[in-house]
DNA sequence: GGAATCGTCTGCGAAGCACCAACTATTTAT
DNA sequence: ATAAATAGTTGGTGCTTCGCAGACGATTCC
């Protein structure tokens, strides 16, 4: 926690200042914008912004419970419930009991599944492209392993340079 | 600025192609979740996500017509009216009438509007580090600028290669 | 046996948003 | 000068998303 304050320290005294720098509306902005592609894009291969979703935290994260998923997408379990129905009705997910808890539902990716989800990216290239075009392609891969990063939580810092990392 | 990109760099060898790597699933997913957390926040402010989306983008774009920003917001234009009477009431932005162009209203962000912003960014923090506490500062300001550079559009096609138009 | 938990289903209500239509003020074209 | 186009505004309609609450069966834990 004290790397880069020689680099921001520019500005003024405050340890925390920083940024205004949120990211929040941006963040927004940018995935409406898409999003709105997305549908159109997403409406022949029978798929939804939100299931495209779901079914990349499912890659993500693999055979969680459902309200497991219903905590990472921050949606309400009954919601969940249609939403996999949805995707369950195309075989692109499978729900199997849990052998250890029976009244679990693990839900994991299917293949068709798996296929279906790289599809519909393929699709939104275009989508993508128009939102991001301000964006070369590194700079793309860069923005994508960062979000990446923290949508499936911390983790991983391990293997890089910053092994203490995250002081949190 | 190079030194994330380095430390990233460690997964692939190819610069580009890969990319299934789309953003926008996990873009709709980390701006929920910041979402989520921004209302409740944002509610004593007097202020919704979306009209912290709004002023945000008035502060980078200034003063624009208003089909403009429905133009840039990719909302109707008639919802739009809608969240500038609720900015304008607050006194958090202006609509003058363009000296040039009657027929126009120039919205602009007023000073308090820019103050309210900086506040609403500042009690923001929590709810960021929360979505966000896998990234560490520097890889935050990274993240805003991409995301930043990526909004405000950048223009700059021109000086950058794709004047052919992006040859994926 | 009784309580808590997981998943499912149903329905209600609020909010976001696109779309249509009508109207004013202003500019531009003929 | 008249007509057509444009910017904004207002009101209304309808669809979709989503949180929430209630009830139920199945299962686990004490």
């Amino acid at each position: 926690m004290f790397r880069q304050l020689g680099r921001l320290g520019h500005m003024s005294a405050q340890p925390l200042d920083s940024s205004e720098h949120r990211s929040g509306a941006l963040l927004d902005h940018l995935a409406r914008r898409i999003r709105l592609r997305s549908e159109s894009v997403l409406a022949p291969l029978g798929l939804r912004p939100r299931h495209l979703v779901a079914l990349t935290v499912l890659r993500a994260g693999g055979g969680t419970g459902q309200q497991a998923l219903a905590a990472t997408l921050e949606m309400d379990s009954t919601n969940i419930v249609g939403l996999l129905n949805d995707l369950e009705a195309k075989q692109l997910i499978e729900r199997r009991r849990s052998p250890e808890d029976r009244r679990r539902h693990v839900v994991e990716l299917t293949e068709d599944g798996a296929k279906r989800l790289s599809e519909a990216e393929c699709a939104l290239a275009g989508a993508e492209d128009e939102v991001l075009g301000a964006l070369n392609p590194v700079e793309r891969e860069t923005l994508y392993e960062l979000l990446n990063r923290a949508a499936t939580g911390t983790v991983n810092c391990a293997e890089v340079i910053c092994g203490t990392d995250d002081p949190r």
